[in-house]
DNA sequence: CCCAAGAGTGAGAATGGTTGTCGTTCTAGC
DNA sequence: GCTAGAACGACAACCATTCTCACTCTTGGG
């Protein structure tokens, strides 16, 4: 196996991703690099991100804006996400519970899982009392 | 209430995405339009999604390429992705049954729900097969 | 009818996150 | 040391989406 021993680069932002709040950007990403004197080319980072993915290491998700956001694999948090805004919450729940459960081999057809998304999409309440504020 | 009964416009796009087999983006939907000779500008169709989407007509998701898929909400589908060529394949298996189970208000805290995504990210069996044939 | 106000529209420009390019630098192995 | 190949970085290119703004359509009062 090729990828499964990442390298000090890709440790690194591995790092950087546990120690953050929540999840961060590639560009985030590249900016707290560079704020701690270790400038990375942008596109470093990209690459980086992609092998921690298919190492099973971090997952990611697109948000509305178009910037995808990453974070290690083993924090396990879904969101409520407002098709008006664009803002999002945590979601206490996740489908799967810890375990896999569910994904049968007979489902999966040679594919082999990493991670998961599950983000609920409506009108935060913000959002809802503008609606109504226009009606009245 | 001013969003529940969409426009003309809107209906098309509806019934586009109705008559399609799977999931559409913006730009298929606005070709499919300049096909039938109802010349559309490409922000209207963008509009119109928007619209559809917080009326609860409309669910999209985003694939890894960057462009928005959409579909009708009625059609409850996942998928595998793969997070090395980016393909994406059904997977029949919804986490929320047919029912909205398991989301009770209290989780939701205000937020009105319209539509879920739920995705499965890993390699798919062609690209395990390019992974191995690199070792050997 | 006529007109004005507001909503809706469309063509094209602007935006911006991501990916590609390609010359340079680093790392192993000899 | 020296060389082949991988990794890297600065910058250009890409392209889906959003913004802009002038124009058109609708509608209701005069
Ligand atoms: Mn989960
Ligand atoms: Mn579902
Ligand atoms: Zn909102
Ligand atoms: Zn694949």
């Amino acid at each position: 196996m090729a990828s499964t021993i990442p390298l000090p680069r890709q440790q690194r932002l591995l790092q950087l991703l546990r120690l953050a709040e929540g999840e961060l950007s590639a560009q985030e990403l590249h900016q707290r690099l560079r704020d701690a004197q270790q400038g990375t080319g942008l596109a470093t980072v990209y690459r980086g991100l992609k092998l921690l993915q298919q190492a099973g290491l971090v997952r990611c998700r697109k948000l509305s804006n178009g910037e995808t956001v990453y974070a290690p694999l083993e924090r396990d948090e879904h969101h409520l996400i407002c098709v008006q805004c664009g803002s999002s919450q945590p979601l206490p729940l996740c489908p799967l519970g810890t375990s896999s459960l569910g994904l049968n081999a007979v489902l999966l057809q040679g594919f082999r899982p990493l991670f998961h998304t599950f983000e609920i999409h409506g009108l935060c309440s913000r959002c809802q009392q503008v609606e109504v504020g226009l009606d009245g």
